[in-house]
DNA sequence: TTGAAAGCGCTAACAC
DNA sequence: GTGTTAGCGCTTTCAA
């Protein structure tokens, strides 16, 4: 592994005139440029980051912290992300906190130890002041950390109004929504919040199951689903994530129950999923594309420091038409 | 942001002291350790990762390459991956390539400037010429370079000898199979030749339908089965990866056409999405976890200098049983 | 058991 | 235009 000296010595210039080469600030003449590239090449040098890195004391790299990179949601999000950080120059570290509070505290510290420029958290099992005492770039996905940390959501709330008004449409009279429970301050419970106040106001009633906050996949929604929808009760309808949704046509097949006559589903994510299903999920869709680009935006302003990062960008939603509402 | 002068300032050491006591190697007397752990404390003193890695040379950090993490066979193995070597003490780094070499050699170079210890790619959209001049730790998922990288893949000849298995117990008579078209040398490639071969000697008509090897989206696969699935057609059984089934399912059932009566599926890769389909897929799956594992096993046993990596490593696969072959 | 000092590879200030 | 040199924060000889 040969270093920048041993480019200076085979091109007999100094070390500062082939790093002014190298990074093309300063001046070099076309003759000593000449001699740098050719010792480049027969050295076969390539400059070590690690030094680079060293000394202007940032890795160009993004930590992107969600709860579990399997779930469609944020393998599509973190494709997302990674494909803008490296449009702007960013490699992606990422890491699946599967509920492990400590993986999340572990990539938390990365930013202390200067191994990540920023970070990127959609993951929320630390508690809130590991967040604040972080004197570094983060934004936040889904968490209301207050002024100090940059929140970007979905507009969960018009979520909400939109999958109650599916309900009312197809006249549904009395559903269940799945609702994760949070102990944290994120926006994404205003979805449940406003579905249940809508319906309400329209004379359905309205069950509100919570669900595990740390489990995102299959088999926990599937036990879920054979948990509450047991066929002594009764609903005409169900709102929730789309992959429980997906488990929950399973589980009503099983029963014979028919989609949408029997019940209406109506999704949450707007991943393939419920392209898939029998028949197509009726879901709200969350804007990846454009969550990952204000995620990108945001970390990247606050690390040139920019004083125009907005703190709370609200994304639009918007209904994917399927076939499992009666509208 | 303080450094270890600043703690040796502090606790009235020097700043070998503080070293060797935060790192717990050479002798450190129980009264200068207590000091330093309150300088530690009382400055905040996180050391610099960044200095650490420099003067090592090693960040820690292996690559992840692959072609999109969307696509779930992916997102399941970065997961594991990451997760594997989150416990070897190891970051996780990723890129996907989406069919740009670009991308791919962007990654390829992080060896060469030390920003990654090692790279695990499952993505064969660059020459091979570009891996083999690279001496630095890497393996290879589904993709052959031969003595000097070790070689992790499922046992795809298996696998396309249980899809066969399938369709002749199902009393197929012409089917289709849809195989990724591959430039570079893939063992992926391996369950075709042996789904035709196997099909064949069996009396049974095979049509091999080659698609994009850079595509692993929704709408491709679904162009691919309208394209190929024309009700003029005739066939009565389909084998091609999982993401390709489900979609080739929702075309066959616009047609009318009934699974498994009218045609038997057969997926491959045993991700969820075959869970939700209607019917449920019948599916060849490749054990994930393993496969992480044993890439991660090998980076770790390249970058630690063990010469008892194995050179090829096979991963078992086995039926997945849904309800789309008629046994 | 400790400290002084060299050095990892690179950049940039400064002198020429 | 170019070279000399200090220094980024840390680890590790080596001598005391």
């Amino acid at each position: 592994m040969s270093s920048i000296k041993d480019v200076a010595k085979y091109a007999h210039v100094s070390v500062a005139t082939v790093s002014r080469a190298l990074n093309g600030n300063g001046y070099v003449s076309e003759e000593a440029e000449q001699k740098i590239r050719e010792a480049v090449k027969a050295l076969n040098y390539t400059p070590n980051e690690l030094a680079r890195n060293f000394f202007r004391n940032q890795s160009h790299i993004i930590g992107v912290v969600i709860p579990d990179m399997e779930y469609p949601f944020f393998s599509k999000l973190c494709k997302c992300i990674e494909m803008q950080l490296y449009d702007c120059g960013y490699k992606t570290m990422i890491c699946n906190t599967i509920g492990i509070s400590n993986r999340e505290k572990d990539y938390l510290d990365m930013l202390d130890r200067n191994m990540v420029d920023g970070l990127i958290v959609g993951s929320h099992s630390l508690d809130e002041s590991a967040y604040l005492k972080v004197n570094k770039p983060i934004v936040a996905l889904d968490r209301n950390f207050g002024e100090a940390i940059p929140l970007i959501h979905s507009d969960h709330r018009k979520g909400g109004y939109l999958a109650a008004d599916l309900m009312i449409r197809s006249g549904c009279r009395n559903v269940i929504q799945f609702s994760t429970y949070q102990m944290v301050n994120t926006p994404a419970r205003d979805r449940h919040v406003e579905f249940e106040r809508v319906c309400k106001e329209h004379g359905i009633q309205v069950t509100t199951v919570e669900t595990a906050w740390n489990e995102f996949n299959y088999e926990y929604y599937e036990q879920v689903a054979s948990k509450y929808l047991t066929p002594g009760n009764h609903y005409d309808g169900i709102f929730t994530v789309d992959l429980s949704a997906a488990c929950c046509m399973q589980t009503l097949k099983k029963q014979q129950k028919k989609i949408p006559d029997d019940v209406c589903i109506v999704g949450y994510d707007g991943v393939e999923i419920g392209r898939f299903t029998d028949p197509v999920l009726t879901t709200i869709s969350q804007n990846v594309p454009e969550i990952a680009l204000s995620c990108v935006r945001a970390i990247t302003g606050i690390i040139n420091g920019r004083n125009d990062v907005p703190n709370d960008q609200v994304i639009d939603v918007e209904v994917l038409h399927g076939n499992t509402v009666r509208c």
